[in-house]
DNA sequence: AAATGTGAAGAGGTTCACAGCG
DNA sequence: CGCTGTGAACCTCTTCACATTT
């Protein structure tokens, strides 16, 4: 029924899923292409917007737009949303402490179910009525927290085999923080997703533009 | 001499840099596209990597390859990381914080220098010698601290007026981490470069396979 | 012989423009 | 008449294949 291919970004389907219940708590009930391109701001372009909601299926009235509850619901089901999902976080230094804190505000749908650390110290500390554990007993924590999702927030140069230890007690979805490409043997055909947060790539995307453009401005003068 | 939209991507320049970075460590002083592949892991083509740097001008030499230490400090270069970068945090709850103690613990050239909250129990502490200010302070601190780049770590519905706040205060690049696209009057016609990390949205790319994943075994049995 | 530099082919994603419906 | 749905044009980025150079 839903592909994994099909053409779409599914950053871009979150956004709109993002806007529209924004959009919903102001009492609103359908809308159009158009608007909602504008509430996503100048990246949004209203073609791309039905061609993307057209590939999930046809859910607006020609001439009116989209009924705006149903949209959003169906979003939800296609990004997975609707569903509740168990997060383990390895790596539980200020990182692994942030991204803990905002799932747990921010979306109820999901759950921090286990933490490690590799710190003695931070060891048997508790957060939030979890247990901070070392990598080491993964296998048996993960029996019983039957994580989804792995947040891997540890150092570089620990990440790659905290990423195998992960796989190998099941999971198959993993965010990582740390700034090295996880080459993942894929044992045995399981896929895994992998989704890379690199902060000082980006940082280098700022940099890298604000001394070209003073580059440029000297070039000028 | 270095212009802005030729057609490269700036995160693989990157990850190049980086990689070079850990291979100079090894005291090689040659490498070629292809073993400088194999050191990035699956994602990248030698095809790829030639174009990508001969599009900075040609630096390898046929048949033997590109000497290493004049091609990492090229890339630092077009990346603007052979500078000294100021940051100011804006919100300094766990997120900024991590951002904080990540920069300063592996990026030298990255220091932070003003730091911005909202609320009264955390505003005139010190990180690091660095004095939390309320964000009304803005104009006097930054007056003073003269950052570069802003990292925005409030809450998603503070985030449009402390971007704006800051880009009035001179502040031309900003690290995004709020869940919301901030849209940035460009007065002036200055140009300011903005980068999102939208940790809700990774989560949702994972969420969405995951999701899709299930479907299509239920589908197969 | 070996590996770069690069035009050409290809793939993927975005925008256009308009037909089709309500 | 208004707005969706969608094939076609378009554009950007990636991969291929080979001529070129050391």
């Amino acid at each position: 029924m839903i592909e994994a291919g099909f053409g779409v970004s599914i950053p871009r389907l979150y956004a709109y899923h993002r806007a529209l219940r924004e959009a919903l708590a102001e009492g609103r009930s359908t809308i159009t292409s158009t608007e909602l391109a504008r509430l996503l701001g100048e990246s949004a372009a209203p073609a791309q917007i039905r061609k993307d909601l057209c590939a999930l299926g046809a859910l607006g009235r020609r001439g009116h737009g989209y009924a705006m509850k149903p949209l959003c619901t169906h979003l939800a089901f296609v990004l997975g949303l609707e569903r509740d999902w168990r997060i383990v976080i390895a790596g539980f230094g200020y990182l692994g402490h942030a991204f803990a804190a905002f799932i747990t505000a921010r979306e109820p749908r999901f759950s921090v179910r286990a933490i490690f650390d590799a710190s003695p110290s931070v060891i048997g500390q508790e957060w939030q009525g979890v247990r901070v554990s070392a990598i080491t007993d993964a296998k048996r924590v993960l029996k019983d927290a039957c994580c989804d999702i792995a947040a891997i927030a540890v150092p570089a140069p620990a990440a790659a085999e905290v990423a195998d230890t992960l796989l190998g007690c099941g999971i198959h979805a993993i965010l990582n923080f740390a700034p090295t490409r996880l080459r993942l043997q894929r044992k045995n055909g399981e896929n895994v997703v992998v989704r890379n947060i690199d902060l000082a790539g980006e940082l280098s995307v700022l940099t890298h533009r604000l001394a070209t453009v003073a580059l440029a401005q000297i070039e000028e003068a």
